[in-house]
DNA sequence: TTGCGGTCAATTGTTGACAATCTACACATT
DNA sequence: AATGTGTAGATTGTCAACAATTGACCGCAA
């Protein structure tokens, strides 16, 4: 993996932990790591030519971020996500798409509008085309924008960390794409509230279509309430 | 402060990162380290008696709970809030909260709402007794158990730390009572609506509570947005 | 007085080494 | 065969030292 060495070089200038903690995440979330892998730091620390002091800090970085759990005198370990945890995810983050939508639909610009209007389109063409990977790239940008256009950072943060957790379930069993292709008619409404600068129907739309994710997505995997092994 | 040695040698077998992340929290949540500070890694092992590496681990992982902010080459530093930012704070909880009281109210139970009740009851006797102190307390653990009573853990952890991050808002000024003590009133018609087992009411309750205290908060602060010196 | 360089102490970034702990495996015992 | 035990290797936890960077102080010139 010659990625990495470029922006360790690159980032060399701006710490190592940072560009590690982004490193790892990516690993993780791309599912080079998986679930349940502890990460070794001797190794890490020999490939990437570096010491390990600076692994150590980006692991704990990663642990407050939910993405690897420590446990003393074993290591860093990927976390994993049982089917309970991902349905209190879904839920935490529906209802925080619902508050994007109510804050979004009272300072959306016209500009805004014409963009998601945009992707929209553009999903419609997907979905006519069967272009499943353009389509979903479109559907995240979608999101994304919503979230972003609502000028709250925090609520960005915790959308951002809450995706990255998913993930972290996703790559549990391992089939991503089928059944997650979303009609793009919940996309509609939710632009035509957003559009009418509607808050309450602006929220309401979007947590309904992310619960509908929600429930789409948990009903393609086994529910196995299966926990951590100790 | 003897109060840490006594954690220290007890948690030593726990990791020192771990029982260092707690008392630098505590540290920022108690105001003894003040907004914008830097924390300076030499002076705090060496008051400690450890060395810097857990230091660094440990305020790693309070960077990404953002309570501290790192730059380059600078250090550490406890982090400033500024009003937009807690108000954006302020949104999210009582968008969560709102989750807090649907969930709930769909599935609380007897006992739980006798406790809640008592919760209530006891607020009542510390308004009448000006009790503000007894007041704020119980005032935090009703809040606290709707939360918890949800056994929706994603939920209860980013309460926890949006709770955490506003205490940081807090010690920006310095004054905390006063115009802080809310009408007991509001609480009623929470747990009415959650003894009623009506999710939209409960959510809607509680969300109206929430931001009933968000404009209860700011009100009470110069709202001078600004922001890091750079 | 004001602005500009240069030196130096303080501080952070990173490393390599050592101590403590855990896991696995072989061996002895019942 | 099953179980306990001890040793060895691997791995994490912590430390102390070195390198790199920063910010402040001070003198000097315009």
């Amino acid at each position: 993996m010659p990625g990495f060495e470029d922006t360790l070089r690159l980032l060399r200038s701006s710490s190592l932990p940072n560009a590690l903690q982004d490193e790892i995440e990516r690993r993780i979330l791309f599912g080079e790591y998986r679930a349940g892998e502890r990460i070794n730091e001797n190794a890490l620390a020999q490939e990437l030519g570096i010491s390990r002091g600076p692994i150590r800090e980006a692991c704990r970085g990663l642990v407050e971020s939910r993405l690897l759990a420590v446990i003393v005198n074993r290591g860093f370990f990927v976390r994993e996500i049982t089917a309970k945890e991902a349905a209190d995810v879904y839920d935490v983050r529906a209802s925080l798409m619902r508050l994007a939508g109510e804050t979004l639909a009272g300072r959306i610009t016209d500009g805004q509008i014409a963009i998601l209007g945009s992707l929209v389109e553009r999903m419609d063409a997907a979905e006519r085309g069967g272009d499943h990977d353009a389509y979903y790239v479109l559907n995240v940008e979608f999101h994304d924008r919503i979230v972003d256009y609502t000028e709250n950072d925090r609520l960005r943060a915790m959308c951002e960390g809450l995706a990255k957790e998913l993930a972290l379930y996703r790559h549990r069993s391992l089939i991503d794409g089928g059944g997650v292709h979303v009609s793009n008619r919940e996309h509609r409404r939710i632009l035509a509230a957003l559009a009418a600068r509607d808050p309450a129907r602006a929220g309401a739309e979007l947590e309904r279509h992310m619960l509908a994710g929600k429930e789409r997505f948990l009903s393609t995997r086994d529910n196995t309430g299966d926990g951590p092994p100790a």
